[in-house]
DNA sequence: TTCATAGTTAGATGCTAACCGAACTATCAA
DNA sequence: TTGATAGTTCGGTTAGCATCTAACTATGAA
């Protein structure tokens, strides 16, 4: 029975379509205003403002005042993943889909999860870095091997930095696409950011999808391999 | 905004408390009765079985007429792990806890998740199996060893069987209380099977906790060493 | 058949919560 | 100061939905 608050209380805020909209729009990672918000949720700012404060106070959000602007970003990655897997379970249940449509294929071979890759492109990512020894998988605990250690610092990341947070270098995500793991934690953020800075990969405005360019799909299928 | 629908079309069926209380009593694993759920629920016959109506309609539970009984229980696994990480995010939000508790104590260490064993000890025996390259983990993806057919089929479970099933035999599942995964799949609900078969460990009445037996312990403990 | 139990359907009720407009506060920029 | 933008708070309205009782259907047992 207790149990069972918990869980409504928070599937509850996360229940609501206005509430909904908001998460969904926030899972592409940035921090929005709550004016953004509530035109993302079709809302007026009065409405808005109520359910924001709602979520923060339930957890889900966390929030910085900037001048005279509040930014709403997700609360941490748990909160990330419980959505993923709500959206997993509803990509499988809405059998609306008559014909999948080119915007749902560009979503499953790459989007942005929170603040990494995910989609076929990142668990195929994370398959190659676990075959070829740069990271040690064991379960879902994931290490740095020392090669990986290398193979990470010559691809331009700064290892010594994310040392230095609080928040774990690797992590692994489950994909509700592909229903496979995904590299998440800061390496998985900072791989992505560097993407985007070689021009591999460009994001879909107002959307999570990541398009590859082409010199950056042969880059990236490159750095898999060898 | 579409993801966001469907995003709460899901939650707002998980968001009732009388919901809840329904799919946290069917994360036990077993297939209950209208009236059994109406009363863990808190609810009469008619409100429970507008609920159910709408569970099943909404594809979180599946229903099985038997006689002048109806059982249901949930979907599939997708569905027990999406509400696994909705149950880990209020774990961690709920700072409610002014002492953990005995029973809470009790579930982290062991407890039935679906219809396999999870908490600390179903992550020991993850790691065990995966340590002595029973199971050949890479990323979420697990397939049974050589050595590993061996070594269940002495266990005395029937993996032919297994083999013929839909149901994948291994997946990993991702533990709300420790964050690692343990073992799911036909796999895991067959330990557990014997487990019981073998008076290991003990179902607690009307709770998700499995407490081990003594000898069960003990038992345990040898089969994850040598 | 007749009775009992399991469950659904229908109808009525009442509460909660989402929503908006209007007024208020806070920050920035002249 | 004055004006503009960002956001919150307040009050009132509305709609949806969970809930119950009562009546109905379906299955099994005597």
């Amino acid at each position: 029975m207790k149990a069972g608050t918990d869980l409504a209380q928070i599937a509850s805020l996360v229940g609501d379509p206005a509430r909904a909209n908001m998460l969904a729009a926030l899972m592409g990672g940035a921090a929005l205003t709550a004016s953004e918000l509530a035109l993302e949720a079709g809302v007026t700012l009065p409405t808005a403002s109520a359910h924001l404060s709602k979520l923060t106070g339930g957890g889900l959000l966390r929030m910085a005042r900037q001048g005279r602007h509040r930014y709403y970003a997700l609360a941490d990655h748990q909160v990330a993943g419980m959505l993923e897997s709500i959206m997993g379970v509803a990509a499988t249940l809405g059998p609306k889909k008559v014909l999948p449509g080119p915007r749902d294929n560009a979503m499953r071979e790459a989007r942005i999860c929170y603040d990494h890759l995910a989609g076929e492109m990142g668990v195929a990512m994370f398959d190659a870095f676990a075959a070829r020894g740069l990271l040690a998988v064991n379960g879902s605990e994931i290490a740095l091997t020392e090669s990986g250690c290398g193979f990470f610092e010559d691809f331009g990341l700064d290892l010594a930095a994310m040392r230095g947070k609080r928040r774990p270098i690797c992590r692994a995500c489950l994909d509700w696409s592909v229903r496979r793991s995904h590299l998440a934690g800061s390496l998985g953020a900072a791989l992505l950011d560097r993407f985007v800075a070689l021009n591999w990969v460009r994001r879909e405005k107002d959307s999570r999808i990541i398009r590859f360019t082409p010199p950056g799909r042969r880059s990236f299928a490159l750095m898999l391999r060898d």
